[in-house]
DNA sequence: TACGAATATACCAGCGCTGTCAAAAAGCTC
DNA sequence: GAGCTTTTTGACAGCGCTGGTATATTCGTA
């Protein structure tokens, strides 16, 4: 089943169909009817190996993340709605995980080489990467960024992660605790910084003055959870609540309390940020922060596809947050409360 | 960059170029290890939609999954697993989520004409639709299955779920657990079956007879197992373990008993089958079976990369299993203890 | 050394589609 | 309705590669 059937079955020439099927101008609206009625008549679907070959274009978006996350649901999550947004479009998804080994540039190079993409989606940490983002630029390839940190990026959709983790704090602080630790992000990625600031600007607001003690080091990791938990736990005057910057450290931080015998949320209100399907299974389910990642990955694709058309295009896009409020927070009860088992 | 460049540059035909390419016989070693040299100092790539066209092979190597299930880790390490196997080749993979709603075989024919895959691999539940593989069949795309229950299955990659649900089980009876509830997974899963079996077997053979009321229906979803688990609890004579038929119901069980106040493992053992990302961050840490995801899928695409060559393989692989020990398994305390929190 | 068999290489068509550009049709003006 | 512009349609080449087949080279044997 080829164009040229199709043509024919419609009495027109092999271009006529081929305007068609991209939408292209200057087919009369009759015409093109006709002409789709026999598409659909004949079940055709054009050859995607011949058109781009033809039109150098290869209608793949290539998302470009670090092997070493490639397990988190973060990424499935952009996965799932990147897939979900191609699915509608004449464009299709190659997922590229790099080793964090490899030069990225030069990867990059082989990579476009092999599957020429017409655009790419880049998440962190690579959306921060300005040399890639260079390179792609000279390759004129377009691209958008999930939650990008520099300013050098083109486009970019991504949500008010500094208001976010302000709300979360200030659901604590409502709460009625004063002493509330932070677990940071590990270093070099945007959302450690945000979410840090968020943290300080809540403790301001509410007339806190943040107390640097309070905030440990963490890498975004389990294990960094539980350390940086059992740091703050160990303080002369220890927090009531601690915010860790993503949800698999604040399930460090409840391990932990476990650990200690401090039951999770009367010794110690806990949250994280990300909702992550684990935050849900956890018990007490924890207090997070939801981001919509596969509207996040579908709005992406948008962008990338509006590129494609507008080589100039230069947009930001901040979706929706949402904190949700689990049973992991509650407020502060008495001090040193220490459950025994 | 073409393949003419790569022939002028090594002094020969483009087609000894394009047999160097495709590892196809007759060129002599120094000839080939020249137009290789040519090749890797032009930086060449061969244009993959040239390929495709002119080979009338995609390269591509497909993965169905069914869509609702897209989020969870399972899909997820498979897909990790298929990129890497897929690095090392000239193949590629597409990722085929399912919308259930859809007719399968229908959509697998539009499936196949967009994207004219080599070959496919199938995961539960798709892995033991019959009509599915049929179809496949009739379109000659071998493909390979992963943990599929069918015996209609071409090649097939797995492990002995039976024989991993008796070796948790026979954990929790090494413990000292008599009463041991299960809660099943989703009817028509071969997994619910096998893990119900393997849970049945493990008991026979420590000579106790399964009791049908320590055995409730489960979906595979948390609020199942928290279900589960409040029918469980609330029997005359509860049980002192329960083996969740996986790891998102085994922590709804965990829910239930934290709701109840009810320690685990002190006052109930709970165990899960899986090992997702979220058995690691509960507190305390599931016992669970861990199942080689990344390793299967590799083997898949081995599988079907031979299948491509030889279309009359059949072979069914066995990866080992390994249970996973952490704390959410003990010995039996005294009969309904109860913590007060 | 000569001859046929086996092996290695080259030539060319064509995979299915789209871009270019020319031709035809339609619309517009007076 | 003639002559012009604009819109619509079509013919054809060629994207970069591989399959088939014809040709050249090498090897083994007498």
């Amino acid at each position: 089943m080829r164009i040229e059937d199709v043509a024919e079955h419609a009495g027109v020439s092999t271009k006529t169909v081929s305007r068609v099927l991209n939408n292209q101008p200057n087919v009369r609206p009759r015409l093109r009817a006709r002409i789709e009625a026999s598409i659909r008549e004949l079940n055709y679907v054009p050859n995607r190996s011949a058109r781009s070959l033809a039109g150098s274009r290869s209608h793949l978006i290539a998302l470009l993340y670090d092997n070493p996350t490639a397990g988190s649901s973060y990424i499935m999550e952009l996965i799932v709605g990147i897939l979900q947004a191609c699915k509608s479009t004449q464009y299709n998804a190659v997922l590229h995980p790099f080793d964090s080994s490899e030069n990225l540039v030069a990867a990059i190079d082989g990579f476009v080489a092999h599957h020429r993409p017409d655009a790419m989606i880049l998440v962190p940490p690579h959306a921060n990467d300005i040399a890639l983002m260079r390179r792609l630029d000279e390759l004129a390839i377009p691209y958008a960024t999930i939650s990008s940190r520099s300013r050098e990026t083109r486009s970019d959709v991504g949500f008010d992660e500094r208001m976010a983790a302000a709300a979360i704090v200030e659901h604590l602080i409502a709460l009625g605790h004063r002493r509330i630790g932070h677990i940071s992000g590990l270093k070099g990625h945007g959302a450690r910084a945000w979410r840090l600031a968020g943290y300080r600007d809540a403790l301001r607001r509410a007339g806190i003055e943040p107390d640097e003690a309070l905030v440990v080091e963490g890498d975004f990791m389990f294990a960094s959870g539980e350390n940086g938990a059992a740091r703050l736990l160990e303080l002369a005057e220890p927090p009531t609540a601690i915010f860790a910057a993503n949800d698999d450290m604040a399930c460090g931080v409840m391990r932990e309390a476990y650990t200690r015998g401090l039951p999770v949320p009367q010794a110690l209100s806990v949250c994280g940020f990300d909702d992550t399907p684990a935050s849900l299974l956890m018990s007490p389910g924890l207090t997070t922060v939801h981001q919509p990642c596969r509207e996040m990955a579908r709005m992406a694709v948008e962008q990338v596809l509006r590129a494609i058309g507008d080589p100039t295009l230069n947009e930001m896009i901040r979706v929706p947050f949402e904190v949700r409020l689990r049973a992991s927070t509650a407020a502060p009860g008495p001090p040193a409360a220490r459950a025994d088992e």
